[in-house]
DNA sequence: CCCAATAATGAATAGCTGTTCATTTAGGAG
DNA sequence: CTCCTAAATGAACAGCTATTCATTATTGGG
């Protein structure tokens, strides 16, 4: 029988979401919009997406799904825990520069403050900042790393501070605007930051 | 003639809108649920403001501007960069906990995606990072801080820290989960963690 | 005590867009 | 070649809400 007559439609769509929701913005954005961006009628998204709101889900879970195994391997390869911080904030900072659109929906528009959504992404979310928790924890551990530092707010602070430039660095490349700063400087920044913070000190 | 027949229709406005954008949501707030609460007729909003994204836009500017000179005057009263950064980080962190719904809008509903919201807020929001760079070139001056870091990073970096604590705490209190940390102690930890990072090290 | 003049009202409008579903298209089985 | 099934279509619907504006209430001056 004939099932899909061409095979990637729900994959055309997600693709087509991320770049309409990060151009128009999530509210903003008409599935009509997206239908015509993946090359489908409208009503077609509804045979692969509930609604709306299950559609910015959706790309959510797909993008992160892949973002974190991607992460978790590359990770792996690191020696100690130093090394895997500077890594784990290369990694965000990278994968920002490489996918613009993305980190706009990731970053902006699932912040958005619809119950459903927010409760979702929070749940999904856990397991990215755990990768961040695991590095403190291992540093620990491996005495590279000073005690006392509460976990959770570790790793918020670690995330929030490259959320926000990266959101300030997508924000000026689209607006044509010459960034203040490039990314890599920010990985050097963020990772002498937060290093040294770590890093038992040798006097006082 | 009869001009305010009572006083502070426009302030009772802007508080109305904080209450309802942050229960709702910018987008899923209706105006005239802003004009319920406010205790005013549907019509009486747009006597006072242009649209509703001229609303979101007044409480921003209306709320920030209060903020800016308390923040200032009391950084003022500071001895040193480091007292003043562990101040500002208070201050920022004691608003939140002071006004749970201001946070909200200040931090989630703001970052919508409307380009001219955004643009605003970037205009305006320039004086409040601006507050947070002069502390880190000060410590510079001072010598208790070390050169070497993109101020704009740095910047950036620590209002990120503060912003994700301040949305994930006031999300935690909202739906009634015990936050995984006081913003006291997340105090200490970001103070800790970007001190540390800034003072010129003992050895190496 | 009346009369502008202005503040405030809130019902009606106008426009938009998520979602549905009757219809069409296409591919494989027999 | 012909059905049959499921995929896909897209026009029409339904519901919603920002905004307007004709009307009403209020006030202070003359």
């Amino acid at each position: 029988m004939a099932r899909p007559r061409a095979g990637n439609k729900r994959q055309c769509i997600l693709d087509a979401a991320v770049r309409v929701f990060s151009e128009r913005g999530f509210f903003h954005a008409r599935v009509a919009d997206v239908a015509e961006s993946a090359g489908v009628a409208g009503g077609t998204i509804y045979l692969y997406f509930k609604n709306k709101d299950d559609l910015l889900i959706s790309v959510f879970e797909d993008r992160m799904e892949s973002i974190l195994s991607y992460v978790k391997s590359a990770l792996a390869e690191e020696e100690n825990a130093a090394a895997r911080l500077r890594r784990f904030i290369e990694l965000h900072l990278g994968l920002v520069e490489r996918d613009l659109a993305l980190a706009d929906v990731m970053a902006v528009e699932l912040r958005q403050s619809s119950k459903f959504v927010r409760e979702y992404r929070a749940r999904k979310f856990y397991d990215y900042l755990a990768v961040a928790e695991d590095i403190l924890n291992e540093g620990i551990s491996e005495g590279m790393f000073r005690t006392g530092i509460n976990p959770k707010i570790y790793r918020r602070a670690l995330f929030g501070a490259l959320d926000e430039l990266s959101v300030m660095w997508v924000t000026s490349i689209r607006e044509g605007i010459k960034p203040s700063y490039t990314l890599s400087d920010a990985v050097e920044d963020v990772y002498n930051l937060f290093l040294s913070g770590l890093r038992p000190r040798v006097s006082e």
